[in-house]
DNA sequence: AGCCAAAGTTTTGATTTCATAATTACGCAT
DNA sequence: ATGCGTAATTATGAAATCAAAACTTTGGCT
């Protein structure tokens, strides 16, 4: 799949950081070294190399003499990630709206027009992926590669815990409206106007998520592998 | 030093950090790992892992079957780091300036007799430790582990370039003027004005800081140990 | 029968050894 | 003398081995 295959420590970084997001390695699970070896088909220098990488990135909780075990994220984490990230791509939609090119609302307009047609549709799935890509666009545009590192940090966090506030009644179409506001916000150069748009849509999002966080408090906490 | 010795890569991890913090380690040098090995007086398994800890950090960058570099920081890094900065500790002190009891406000006075003094005798490091202290505090106040996780993981390459903004002339009256006016806010929970105050020292050390940078240019790179 | 203790087993942490890729040095040819 | 090709060396990446701490299980004692 990749031309030059990277180190194995890098792969093994990789695959388990896809199986944490992905579930398979939940929240609270104990990593198994020589499981995951056996599993991840190397030995255990470059996995432990992995795992120190993924604590690093806070994914993992390391516990000497005792082992790795992937991290939990509490309702305070989450009220504590969010307004940062609101703050943090507030900026970026300001500094998307100075910087934005005729093309880069072409592109953007298409995939505006995608999400309406997936929430038309209810097809939460690719309303998540565009949503999803539409951020992305909006954080490259602010070309700052520190705050975009900034952002991504904190979402890898909010992806280990495999939030899906669009579950809530009414949450897609609300967000859909959210996110026209802001790219109206874009197409008109009005910095302070995205910047205020993003910040109430991220809100409204953890808005969401903490109406559903009520059912999220059973969880099972196997061992991996 | 330490009552229960931490891990070997952990330690190592701690050692190179300080040291490339401290410039013995500078941007660009290229880190030999027998040679590190030596003078850890470790091996070369848990070395690597500290060194790929230091480069999910951002304080080294790794090139495959090369090795690693101790990160080089350019203008343009610094130009995208402060205003990120500048937004997530602006936060922060808007947070203080809600959350600080009558207890805090009395040790924040205490810092700030001392930075005056501090600033009033010329002495640049005291300046700088008790300035660095006053940010930390606010910081804490604000008491949002990601956020202050965020402006840590930023505050960790600025250290890296090791900024001396204070060499120029007159920034610390400047700057003392500016963590005043910060400070007046928080005593008056004004929340707004503390944000903004915090922001603007924060663009105004960068501008003090591009007024010096004519003078960095030469580096040199050696082999570290 | 239940609990504490000690031996055994398992697993983490680290050193040593091995393999392979990159750099360097040397030699040959132009 | 210089440039290229090949061989030797060195350093990175990975695996296997070793040490030690924690958990488990079993045996003995109350």
């Amino acid at each position: 799949m990749r031309l030059v295959p990277n180190s194995l420590h890098h792969e093994a970084a990789d695959t388990l950081r896809e199986q944490i997001f992905a579930g398979l390695l939940a929240p609270g699970t104990f990593l198994d070294e020589v499981a995951l070896c056996e599993r991840l088909q190397i030995s255990r220098t470059p996995l432990r190399e992995a795992l120190k990488v993924l604590t690093a990135e806070g994914l993992l909780r390391h516990e000497p003499r005792r082992g790795c075990f992937v991290s939990e994220v509490t309702e305070q984490d989450l009220d504590d990630i969010f307004p940062v990230i609101a703050l943090l791509e507030g900026r970026c939609a300001y500094e998307a709206a100075r910087n934005a090119t005729d093309a880069d609302l072409v592109a953007l307009t298409t995939l505006h027009e995608r999400l309406s047609s997936h929430a038309a549709a209810g097809r939460v799935t690719d309303y998540y992926a565009c949503n999803f890509a539409i951020h992305e666009a909006i954080i490259l545009l602010a070309n700052n590669r520190w705050l975009a590192q900034a952002i991504a940090d904190l979402r890898k966090i909010l992806k280990l815990a495999r939030l899906q506030s669009l579950g809530a009644p009414g949450r897609m179409a609300q967000s859909l409206q959210e996110h026209l506001t802001v790219f109206a916000a874009l197409r008109s150069r009005d910095c302070e106007g995205a910047d205020a748009a993003m910040r109430t849509h991220l809100t409204r999002q953890r808005d969401a998520l903490r109406a559903l966080s009520v059912q999220h408090t059973s969880q099972t906490s196997r061992v991996a592998a």
